[in-house]
DNA sequence: AAACCGGGGCC
DNA sequence: GGCCCAGGTTT
């Protein structure tokens, strides 16, 4: 660490500051280390606007871990339709279940036990720690990660996993012992609200004359980090079937890899150069016959690291008994697809039926 | 160490 | 269109 750092007088700035601008958030009304432990886990890679509605809701419909370890699947990824990585809430019920039997109902309090509980990381282990139990434990997020590369203008790549040792050692070593709980919440919302990745307000930052970068006119260096990901395209033809009755074909992906355990219509998916004919090949895969219909108005979808383009088409099976149902394969009437956890790229088709019904 | 895993907001 | 977000797990 630099000499000209002043640890005492940073925290105090840093603490005044959060004292009195801080947000009203749901989850910093509480010390309950379960509500605590769901709202760190919405939080991952999610904004905390889009986690305010799921978060109350998902704590009125399961106020206990007991509540949550009884909790069927489907009602759980239902209630985190629309989210985004769904490992989560079932990593979540896992570590909750374990808590559950194992100990005694009381998350424990020592970052080796609490790191051994399902979708508990280094991080979010740090963050139970510290903001319900108001230990001195590091909480090294993106946030932080901006923060302290521009305090100490820290040249190392934070894409690189061997560079998060380093801001875990300087939160270690800078965090208030006074209150870490505040501590560690203030280097957050000093990231999100302040210290923000593009546009960093350093004219209104607490910490301002703490900073290395600031003084020397280089905040938007940081933090360094490189490594591109590019996307890969597929066109996606999903097809919306109805039987003979009216109802719709849907069918739950694998209990694996992307969008785990969520519903879709059944849909091929072809490289632009394929020039195989996506109804042939669903029909030889389903064994049965389709009558088309219309085609949707074509729409994409953006994953972080996949594109899709997304054809769809409306039609009817000739003959359902050709669909053996399964529990991953069943024709649903408009009334059971409500309760279905569909992501949202699937939603979107099941919003266009149902303005077509209302119509 | 690298790949995988959603979705939305912002510039 | 690219980047970012209160990351963890698997390979």
């Amino acid at each position: 660490m630099r000499q000209t750092f002043d640890k005492e007088q940073f925290q105090k700035d840093l603490l005044q500051w959060y004292e009195k601008e801080k947000r009203d958030l749901p989850w910093r009304r509480t010390s309950n280390p379960y509500y605590i432990w769901v709202s760190e886990i919405m939080l991952q890679q999610t904004r905390v606007d889009t986690v305010i509605p799921y978060y109350l809701k998902f704590i009125e419909r399961f106020p206990t871990m007991e509540s949550l370890a009884e909790a069927d699947e489907e009602e759980l990824l239902k209630l985190w339709e629309g989210l985004g990585y769904y490992s989560r809430v079932r990593n979540l019920q896992i570590g909750v279940r374990e808590v559950v039997e194992h100990y005694g109902s009381e998350v424990p309090k020592t970052r080796k036990e609490i790191s051994s509980l399902k979708g508990i990381g280094p991080y979010t282990a740090g963050a139970i720690l510290s903001i319900a139990y108001n230990l001195p434990e590091h909480a090294v997020d993106g946030n932080v990660m901006r923060v302290y590369s521009r305090l100490f203008e820290i040249p190392d790549d934070i894409s690189k996993p061997k560079t998060k040792k380093i801001f875990d050692e300087l939160v270690t070593k800078t965090i208030s012992h006074e209150d870490p709980s505040s501590f560690n919440q203030a280097i957050m919302e000093l990231g999100a609200v302040v210290c923000t990745p593009r546009n960093p307000h350093c004219l209104l930052c607490p910490v301002q004359e703490h900073c290395a970068a600031y003084a020397s006119g280089t905040p938007l260096d940081y933090p360094v980090k490189k490594g591109k990901t590019k996307v890969r395209k597929v066109d996606i033809f999903p097809f919306v079937l109805q039987d003979e009755q009216g109802r719709y074909l849907m069918r739950k992906r694998p209990s694996e890899g992307l969008l785990a355990n969520m519903w879709e219509f059944p849909y091929v998916e072809r490289a632009s150069e394929d020039l195989t004919d996506p109804q042939q090949q669903l029909e030889k895969q389903l064994n049965t016959k389709i009558k088309v219909g219309q085609t949707y108005e074509p729409y994409k979808h953006i994953f972080s690291h996949l594109h899709w383009n997304i054809y769809a088409t409306n039609g009817r099976i000739v003959d359902s008994n050709d669909i053996k149902e399964t529990a991953t394969m069943k024709f649903f009437t408009i009334e059971e697809m409500k309760a279905l956890p569909m992501a949202v790229p699937v939603q979107v088709l099941f919003k266009q039926i149902l303005n077509h019904i209302i119509l």
